[in-house]
DNA sequence: GTTTGGATACCTGTATACAAGCATGCTAGA
DNA sequence: TCTAGCATGCTTGTATACAGGTATCCAAAC
């Protein structure tokens, strides 16, 4: 029997379509770790097509910061330093601030109930680091949704998955959901009070809170 | 005589950074205006390099807002909506108020007086658009970059790139100039107490106030 | 033994050639 | 005269070929 459309995997348009979409997913997975090498040459011939399409694929993920391009000698996947992640959970903050006011005139009963739900299977999903990863960010994902800013949502969706492959090296060694769970907790019983200038605030400390841990935990294991 | 590397103008090192320089060049002056059509074939003629270069330019070009590409049918020029325009204002307020915030912690008297000197700057170029367009944004640029965030800087740059055109229209048609120099003058005063949280409430506030008159002044012009 | 220079091989960057898709305009039929 | 359908030309998208730069490895000299 033929598959629905719905939910056949909906199949890139264009080979630098694929091509994106196919290191991309393996660099989010942490199969292509930061300072990893990328062969153009290689990628062509692992998903079947010539370099070409890879190259401008290479080019878009370089704007994005999932990949750097150094002119002349290929392309590495971006490896940042401490200051830049700080930086980017600065700016992440900012922005999931900004979209969580906006959200908060948009929250009625039903999107608190959605809320709880997303929370629910976060704890459901403490076990396991990759589940932790998706639903957690599933929660932060709907909140930002309502602020009803595509664009907003664009940009905190590409810092989000930059900082992707340091967020799973930390719940991969230091098991943190416990006591994240009790802060996404405190998060939305501010959002729920309909506070729109204290859950900016709550939404900037949330997402602040947690780069001094992944910064620290990242020098530590450097240092061994 | 050898001129010196400081002040000669960087040469791209690569066909395709010549491209880009080319063509965001020819956007941001408004040769290139939104909605209008770009021939990869053209432009690699007018700068005297081939198609492939050129489309590897657009892919970061689109990437970063300017040029929207639509499968199959080539790139054009990105035309926001107004909705767009005033979500990109949204996201300036907030990133340029962190850059702020964090800039006062670093200002000492050397920084007030710079800040002066660009204040005066802009007000000797009121009556020029372009002149008014280039000081108003070194300006912000300084007070951005004295946070020390490289890649905050980088971000508010892209936004603010995109965002220019529609100042450059703006300006040219409306010339809002005069009471914009007393909008930076207030701004400046409150910087200069030193107060962070105000600092920051006082750049979101300055950067909003453009959104609704730009936006106002673009319905008017469409309408006609 | 270590360092410097050069040769070689590999990889990246650009151009050209080829294939595929879209748009425009013409023709035929109503 | 207007519309539908098809053919043709133009533009985009991908592959391959070629040129230019980089890194590595080995040998020779200090």
């Amino acid at each position: 029997m033929k598959q629905s459309s719905s939910t056949r995997v909906k199949e890139p348009t264009s080979a630098e379509a694929e091509a994106y979409a196919y290191v991309l997913k393996r660099i989010r997975a942490g199969e292509l770790k930061p300072g990893a090498r990328l062969r153009a040459e290689d990628i062509a011939t692992q998903i079947g097509m010539s370099r070409m399409p890879v190259r401008e694929a290479f080019r878009r993920l370089d704007t994005e910061g999932y990949v750097t391009i150094r002119p002349n000698r290929g392309a590495i996947v971006t490896d940042h330093t401490f200051e830049e992640i700080q930086e980017l959970f600065e700016i992440r903050s900012v922005l999931e601030g900004l979209a969580t006011r906006l959200a908060v005139e948009q929250i009625g009963p039903p999107e608190i109930e959605e809320m709880r739900e997303l929370l629910r299977r976060m704890r459901k999903g403490q076990k396991n680091a990759e589940d932790w990863l998706s639903r957690h960010w599933a929660f932060h994902e709907y909140i930002c949704s309502l602020s009803g800013r595509q664009r907003l949502v664009r940009e905190i969706e590409r810092l989000h998955a930059a900082l992707e492959p340091f967020l799973r090296l930390w719940f991969f060694h230091a098991n943190r959901p416990v006591v994240a769970i009790r802060d996404h907790q405190e998060l939305m019983n501010v959002i729920e009070t309909g506070d729109a200038a204290k859950a900016e605030a709550a939404m900037r400390e949330h997402v602040l809170i947690t780069a001094p841990r992944i910064i620290e935990f990242l020098q530590r294991r450097d240092d061994t």
